[in-house]
DNA sequence: GACCAAAGTCAATGATCGTTGACTTGGTTG
DNA sequence: CAACCAAGTCAACGATCATTGACTTTGGTC
């Protein structure tokens, strides 16, 4: 009985009447659903018990479930995400986290599911070019530098997404020969795409 | 008020209480719908009127939503497909392909999109992986050869995954020098995956 | 201490959708 | 022709879920 309570004490912390703060927590908890389960596949009301809220405060806040996703996507891909990148351990700082388990959702990884996720969905794919264009594309673009990088930011944003995915339902883990296949392979990818000019025929 | 009936007799033909070719056609449907709407946003009554049929058809011959879905997926994944490959014009194909319109729906992009649809709901996303293992990674595996050919299939069918996701979201048509740019890289990338051991560090 | 607006709660509504079972239609068999 | 059964139709149920508006609580102000 008093489980509930306390979970909401949790997840609320010690807030009390702070609009500010409760549309933060919604929000949060919007991003987290969103990436994890899909624009269509999540609930309201699993976001407001996360975020230890009543639903019609979601409402109140966001005006809606559309205009609460676009929010929690804008907010997802922030500015820093890409500048702070280093050329020099980037190609294997990205197999890394391929090779390994999904369950790791550190923050990088986490963003890009959001996008898979919202990008996969009908109902959302729409909404989506402008803003990866804006946040993503331009600043991987700017990142990378040289001749084509156009494309070369497209490349390299469509291959680490296809990553994701095959991660996503990988089943055993990668091991021994095969991880280490694995690793030399998507390093060599990555690492071509950030250099300029150099795609052999 | 005859456009109805017209409809109707376009999709179902002039099939007459034929169980075999209903069951054919629900199928056909599904196949299309999930592919394009993905498994949570595809309705049984779309299918059942694009198949010019009853919904309570699809429960009589597969049971329900999920057991339809499957059969769709399995049906999408025949045999034929990656035995076809031509190792020669392969990494020049899959590179136009993926520099064209995603409305060129050709039926390699189709089924592939099925997969991806698939793979990013988390409702249906378990089911896959033994179906991924049996009808793609291993025939991929086999066609590939050589060391690290399991890696290798990963990773193909990873890159091939990620480009349909990019060109499922991306705006304008590839053009001009970006086109020339994306078409050498792609072709690139997989004409390197499909040879053995010169992945260079 | 009364008042009021902001913050939060609650129950109900309406739409969508998968599922279900009773019903009707049509062709085939005896 | 009558009976029968498979094929197909129909209306409704029940669950889920976003949305809505009326209601209650809270904290600060005059």
């Amino acid at each position: 009985m008093n489980d509930t309570v306390a979970l909401v004490d949790l997840a609320a912390g010690s807030r009390k009447r702070d609009a500010e703060a409760t549309r933060g927590a919604i929000l949060e908890a919007a991003k987290t659903q969103f990436a994890l389960q899909g624009y269509d596949c999540t609930v309201l009301r699993d976001i407001a018990r996360e975020a230890g809220v009543d639903v019609a405060l979601v409402k109140r806040y966001f005006g809606g479930k559309e205009a609460l996703f676009l929010e929690a996507l804008k907010a997802s891909f922030g500015t820093d995400d890409v500048r702070g990148w280093d050329r020099a351990t980037f190609a294997h700082e990205v197999a890394a986290v391929l090779a390994g388990s999904p369950h790791i959702n550190e923050a990088r990884t986490h963003r890009f599911q959001f996008l898979l996720r919202a990008a996969t969905s009908p109902t959302t794919a729409p909404l989506l070019n402008m803003l990866v264009q804006d946040r993503l594309l331009g600043p991987i673009r700017e990142w990378l530098g040289g001749t084509g990088a156009g494309a070369r930011a497209r490349i390299l944003a469509a291959t680490y997404v296809g990553f994701l995915v095959e991660r996503l339902i990988r089943g055993a883990p990668l091991l021994g020969r095969e991880r280490e296949e694995y690793l030399t392979r998507v390093t060599a990818i990555f690492a071509a795409l950030i250099t300029e000019g150099d795609a052999a025929t």
